[in-house]
RNA sequence: GGACACAUAGCUCAGUUGGUUAGAGCGCACGGUUCACAUCCGUGAGGUCGUAGGUUCGACUCCUAUUGUGUCCACCA
């Protein structure tokens, strides 16, 4: 077979392409498709990216991680699969378009379009984005299974919802109601609590009272909507006002009516804070909306409407104001009528909406709502108590069913959140998403369920039928995630075969947006839970440790890095020195570091196939020859092992950091020297570099599988296994055990005497500015080592650049030499007078001053009886052979100095 | 106001149940055109592990307090 040449440098654009299209032909990323007899499977449900925009390093980020876990599986000879897809994104994806259509001229799109119009814009605008982001996942390089692709909005999704959506109606955990929701004006449209954020705002808080005979001052940061009080709060301890709780006061603030002000007693109101009083809004305050609840007969007055503009019952002074025209209205009118008392400026938060960025409104109307408290019909717990349970005894209380939350502090942030949990508000006044199952009779006024058209009224039958007009939150389909792409609530195989899925990954930031929901739609769905793991990340920052952002211009497109560096080096630099649940910070000089090592790579593969006379597969581990053999194999075993235990653990940084020191210091910088010294090691350098690529593979998948084809084995590098080695050296120890006079039990001894010896020649070369280029005699006093040493004598030379070398097991010591000492061996390096007596003496004495130091301290703390007692006794003799050897070698310095002359 | 995280070499970060003379990459210094690789190699200098106490024979690691940074939750009416 002829030697094969590969380019000098790895130039990832010209494979990657190919060979992802190779591994997509060969329909291993579909787990039924995989050969050999599979027994495990390891799913994992892709979170959907929003169909809204493209790929960012946060996504790219995701794809690495879960394709390296799968990838791994996958050579752990697990039916593995990653299930991809994307999500329609309901509001932010209509919000994207809405702005794209204005910036183009259309003012109101909703108006100017329609329902089937605007629809039909946005699902041209998701559809387009769907197949940008279809091939960046591919250039990831991830290894999805397409034959599943799923999309939250396609036709088995939405059957999914329905029939979720059907259930808990039936269940009464769906209901409409009339409730305090968060509104906001300029999208038109409901947001659940989880998608406002906050905002800190300064804004001025007014003391005023309702009138000159009304008891108790209030303070607000919002007056206009005190055109809509209709009761205050104190606390029922207070004994400034609880003689005045159940006391109605009538008040003419303005507004169309006279309020009726109820003073009612509230356990929650702080008599400390403030007056120690609160005017109750029922209409425009969450909290006030509480109250009311819990004492209906102070009413509610709606003053503010859906356009953010005062109502009628406002008054007329204000009917058709915006709120701020309102609020200054209001607070000049108190002003006049002597009602004002004060006002102090504070720092205050105002939620936003995250989708379409203005101040959210408290506006009280009907809405679909998700019951989280209410005991399930013949389950005995409410959605609440399955979310908790998921996550702490287990689901129902079964030990095999509970999620494991990595890093493990998100479990309390997780359960302190459901803790703070309402109902969940499911229905959007917009049009891009399901649309809500349910049926309006105009003749009985019936409200029933149906996915489709129906024609007539179940009760009454009817064809005055008309269908909700609201959609679903978006995270009502993303919920049903794991389960929903795997084909239920049709009775599928894949349900059977890979639901609950294995590991789900996803950043931290949508903890409670999507993994709470999922494990709610889950639990009450299949009564199972959707996952085992969660691998919970952070977010990826830019190297001032800014967050990167379209408005800040810091962003890196992954398309561009992979263009530049290929899509290893990006893989590889994204996931190296990540840790779960913490944030890192991503830049150039990271990806042209993971470049330069994926190149490193390259080049070993590059020499070993230009050397070996045949570049075959080996199956088998060779038998060692030789001690240096016989080390690189012990620690490709140790590192396939080591390595193998952090991917295990889902820790792929520390994977990387065995890796990498095994293949650059171990392999590359030691053992391919020592291949070049002493010859005949096809065998091994192939067997080591075929294990090397199988380790590497999960990480860097394409310039591994680009190599290992040139090996021409039957198989795809993807499907080969995990690394399992077993060192052969029987032989070696039969050879070897007269030399080193070993006895039957000893083992061999380790070959980093070797490179330590090496190493402290360099340096003794390096520290008297030797031209690498001059060979110098070296002598080395090695005691029982000298036979090892001995038999090394090749490698030591040739490394060490020497031209002549003694080792003896005692003797006379030389004159004029360098020299230093490690492991009880004392080496001199004959420098024929170049040597720098002042220099060495200045470097020995440091040396030796640093010898005794550590002896000292050992041997204190071996004086210390509490250590002798208390400390195991593995460690006190370590210490022991510690201070033996420290003592050794300050004692061979001292000799060492005293012969410098 | 409540909770959590982070603080280790100039920079970015590892350090897994308490026992290492505290590590890596980049950067820096010195030296190298050895026929795999300058996208490289050799050698080296840099840290009292934020601060103060405590527990322990022994603390980067556990506890308490404290400072700084960041995040989440609640929210003031």
């Amino acid at each position: 077979m002829a030697k094969i040449e590969l380019a000098k440098a790895y130039e990832a654009k010209e494979v990657e392409d190919a060979l992802y299209k190779k591994w997509e032909d060969s329909d291993y990323f579909n787990p039924d498709k995989l050969p050999g007899d599979r027994q495990e499977e390891f799913v994992i449900s892709m979170p959907p990216p929003n169909v809204t925009g493209i790929l960012h390093l946060g996504h790219a980020f995701e794809n690495a991680i879960m394709d390296v876990a799968v990838r791994y599986q996958r050579m752990q000879g697990k039916r593995a699969m990653i299930v991809p897809g994307t999500d329609h994104a309901a509001v932010a994806t209509q919000a994207r378009v809405e702005s794209d259509l204005k910036a183009q001229g259309i003012n109101n799109p909703r108006q100017e379009l329609g329902r089937e119009g605007l629809i039909a814009k946005v699902r041209e605008f998701a559809e387009n984005h769907k197949s940008i982001m279809i091939g960046q996942i591919k250039k990831m390089g991830t290894s999805c299974d397409w034959s599943r692709l799923a999309y939250t909005f396609d036709e088995p999704r939405s059957k999914a919802v329905n029939e979720i959506f059907r259930r808990m109606f039936a269940d009464g955990l769906i209901y409409r109601g009339y409730r305090v929701v968060n509104w906001s004006v300029k999208g038109q449209s409901t947001c659940s609590d989880d998608e406002l954020e906050y905002e800190t705002r300064k804004t001025t808080v007014y003391t005023f009272k309702y009138s000159d005979t009304f008891p108790i001052p209030i303070a607000t940061t919002r007056p206009e909507t005190k055109l809509g009080d209709t009761a205050v709060a104190v606390n029922p301890d207070d004994e400034r006002y609880n003689h005045l709780i159940g006391q109605k006061f009538t008040v003419d603030v303005g507004a169309e009516n006279p309020l009726v002000i109820t003073i009612i007693g509230d356990k929650n109101v702080d008599m400390n804070y403030g007056t120690g009083a609160v005017g109750v809004t029922p209409a425009h305050s969450q909290i006030d909306f509480e109250m009311y609840q819990n004492n209906k007969d102070i009413g509610i007055i709606p003053v503010i409407g859906k356009d953010g503009r005062m109502l009628p019952a406002a008054g007329k002074d204000y009917v058709g104001l915006t709120v701020l025209e309102a609020r200054e209205k209001f607070v000049n009118w108190l002003k006049e009528k002597n009602l004002y008392i004060s006002e102090e400026e504070i720092e205050h938060n105002v939620g936003t909406s995250d989708r379409f960025k203005d101040v959210v409104e408290a506006l009280p109307m009907d809405q679909w709502f998700i019951d989280v408290n209410k005991e399930i019909a013949g389950r005995g717990k409410s959605l609440k108590d399955l979310m908790r349970e998921a996550v702490t005894s287990g689901h129902n209380g079964d030990k095999e069913k509970i999620i494991k939350i990595n890093p493990e502090r998100f479990h309390n942030i997780y359960l302190q959140w459901i803790d703070n949990l309402r109902d969940w508000c499911i229905s959007r006044q917009i049009w891009w998403g399901h649309r809500i199952p349910i049926w309006y009779c105009a003749d009985c006024n019936e409200i029933f369920y149906s996915d489709v058209t129906p024609e007539t009224c179940p009760k009454c039958e009817s064809t005055k039928l008309r269908q909700d007009e609201d959609t679903l939150d978006t995270w009502f389909s993303s919920g049903a995630w794991t389960f929903s792409t795997l084909g239920w609530p049709e009775d599928s195989e894949d349900m059977k075969k890979y639901h609950p899925t294995t590991w789900m990954q996803m950043g931290y930031e949508i903890l409670f947006f999507w993994m709470a929901r999922m494990i709610l739609m889950t639990t009450y769905t299949l009564d199972d839970i959707p996952f085992k793991d969660v691998y919970i990340h952070g977010i990826l920052r830019a190297k001032d440790g800014r967050k990167f952002s379209k408005s800040l211009g810091n962003g890196l497109d992954p398309l561009e890095v992979i263009e530049k560096y290929g899509t290893d080096a990006l893989r590889l630099s994204l996931i190296k020195g990540v840790t779960a649940g913490n944030d890192s910070r991503f830049y150039e000089e990271k990806v042209e570091g993971a470049r330069n090592f994926v190149n490193k790579l390259w080049n070993i593969s590059r020499y070993i196939l230009s050397t070996v006379d045949d570049a075959t597969i080996i199956k088998d581990a060779p038998e060692a020859k030789t001690l240096s053999d016989e080390w690189i194999m012990s620690r490709l075993e140790q590192t396939a092992k080591s390595a193998g235990g952090c991917l295990d653990k889902y820790d792929f940084s520390g994977a990387i950091e065995l890796l990498t020191e095994f293949t650059r210091d171990d392999f590359a910088d030691w053992y391919l020297e020592i291949a070049k010294i002493e010859k005949d090691k096809d065998e091994i350098l192939l067997y080591v570099l075929q294990n090397l690529l199988r380790l590497w593979h999960p990480f860097i998948p394409f310039v591994t599988e680009e190599i290992w084809s040139k090996f021409g084995a039957e198989n795809l590098l993807m499907i080969e296994a995990w690394p399992r080695v077993a060192v052969k050296k029987e032989k070696l120890m039969d050879k070897v055990k007269d030399i080193l006079h070993l006895s039957e039990e000893e083992q061999l001894p380790s070959f980093d005497l070797v490179k330590q010896s090496v190493t402290s020649l360099r340096n003794l070369r390096s520290e008297n500015k030797i031209d690498p280029a001059r060979m110098v005699k070296a002598i080395l006093i090695a005691g029982d080592k000298a036979g090892l040493l001995e038999s090394q004598q090749d490698v030591l030379m040739k490394l060490a650049r020497l031209e002549k070398l003694e080792i003896v097991e005692s003797g006379e010591k030389p004159k004029g030499c360098a020299a230093t000492v490690i492991s009880g061996i004392e080496i001199y390096l004959d420098l024929a007078g170049l040597i720098d007596i002042e220099a060495e003496r200045a470097r020995l004495e440091k040396d030796l001053v640093e010898a005794e130091k550590y002896a000292k301290g050992l041997q204190m703390k071996l004086a210390n009886e509490e250590f002798v007692k208390n400390a195991p006794a593995s460690v006190v003799d370590g210490e022991r052979a510690k201070l033996q050897e420290a003592q050794a070698k300050a004692e061979k310095l001292k000799l060492q100095l005293s012969d410098l002359g």
